[in-house]
DNA sequence: CGTAAAATTGATCTGTCTCAACGTGGGTGG
DNA sequence: CCACCCACGTTGAGACAGATCAATTTTACG
């Protein structure tokens, strides 16, 4: 069984998509699985891998990832603490992208079996379904992010997303969070240069959008930044208690630079 | 009812994914759904939308993509016959993408309830399950490729990645496929210029390696190509038949230019 | 303290974009 | 059946966002 408090933050997690019983809180709080604390930067999952227990984070920071034959890294999504490695429930064939520790964490090996049996319960069933798809949803908004916004847009929609999914978690308190990336990993999942990274955030503290060090990030701004970052929380799928708060009308916004 | 050519078509492309059984195949074959002509570069599912019917295409290109405020777009991923528009079953929540023709398409309008049907036989549940994977791989490894690849990789990896799927669904003959994409769509697909495109497609003929024009493609080396893009059919989740004929080992190939 | 990872800075380079024409083929209305 | 049109493709020149290279400084932590 899952401690209290871990129990708490997956109903936290889930209940952000849609409402669920007391039997499913029950469900969930019967989940059983090892826990074990595991170092930053370590593999928990590795590209090629037959798929074998998921692993739910419960407490730090992980990520998927692929690697290039020449080393460099493309970071295909964030994962905080309520998050599972894959719910894709799919017979055993290898998984295109590896799973990595970015800070330490504590991390549960779920069996593929105690995950059937939270699907068996519709309400469960409905809210990992919306959990998958806002996934999903995670990657393709990457795609965009990538493929069509700037370096300082960029990181400012990463960020924005973070923001979100953090408070959704109950760990953003007055607009601050524990905040263990580093910038090669931001670098990483934006597809842009460390230094270029390093430069952009530069550029955002001096305008006052944000304090970020010490593992910590605050947002002074968040409309603002998410302004700048084309930042629209709709494809995260939360209920209306979630997205609206953080959310913005999707408008060109002023640049980042004082006068643009 | 679908028409024969149709089913098979449907079969012809689950069956890359799983074995199918007989019922399957009449479970298939019973599906009906309104069929219809659409024009080329016209809507079938716009930004916002709540899910209604599914698409599923029939003949002909479409695409999912993502309009920016600017105008510009970003290309999620390509369907092509045997695609469907989502196979999420989900409540009815907005779609954060559209979904476009690219040439003219034949579209059959599928209920979620059809579709559901076709999710309660086991062989089908499993065939779609793992079509649904190959295509969030698929988002994935382009988000690889927009992320961490060169101008010519891309567009080579995307046109390996085209002419497997093709091929699936008997639709390549002599190396050769109709191809109604435009240099546009390449361009906004890979998050390139028209421009660069054009050059880089120009570089590709020049060495021999492709034949393109008159919405055709022609592939002559696919084991270059494939090496240039860093291709390997893995991600796709098609059974032996056909991830071997078209993959080949991913190591560093040789370069467009003659030496690089 | 010492050491390694992470952050920062400056200088330079380059892949790809943008702009601006121009070419071309296939459909269509006169 | 021809002339026009429009989407698509092609070409050249110049510009620039962001990469790369090469130190140096700061921070985390045993």
């Amino acid at each position: 069984m899952l401690p209290r408090n871990m129990t708490t933050l997956l109903v936290r997690k889930l209940e952000a998509f849609t409402e669920l019983g007391g039997d499913d809180h029950a469900a969930l709080a019967e989940l059983t699985a090892p826990i074990r604390a595991v170092e930053g930067r370590q593999d928990l999952v590795r590209e090629g891998d037959t798929p074998g227990d998921l692993k739910l984070i419960l407490g730090g920071f992980a990520c998927r990832y692929r690697l290039m034959p020449d080393g460099r890294r493309q970071i295909l999504s964030f994962m905080i603490p309520g998050d599972f490695s894959d719910l894709h429930l799919m017979p055993p064939r290898s998984i295109d992208y590896g799973v990595a520790t970015i800070s330490p964490c504590e991390v549960a090996d779920v069996s593929r079996e105690s995950l059937a049996a939270l699907f068996e319960r519709p309400g469960l069933e409905q809210a990992l379904r919306i959990c998958r798809f806002s996934e999903e949803a995670i990657v393709r908004e990457w795609l965009v992010n990538v493929g069509r916004r700037s370096a300082a847009e960029r990181v400012a929609h990463l960020l924005c997303e973070f923001f979100v999914r953090l408070r959704v978690i109950g760990q953003v308190t007055n607009g601050r969070t524990r905040f263990p990336v580093t910038q090669g990993d931001i670098a990483d999942s934006t597809s842009l240069s460390v230094v270029h990274v390093n430069r952009i955030l530069q550029d955002m503290r001096r305008v006052g959008l944000l304090t970020l060090g010490n593992r910590e990030l605050t947002i002074h701004d968040f409309g603002r930044l998410a302004r700048i970052g084309g930042f629209s929380a709709a494809y995260l799928q939360l209920n209306d208690d979630f997205s609206g708060a953080a959310n913005e009308p999707r408008r060109p916004g002023p640049d980042l630079r004082p006068q643009a």
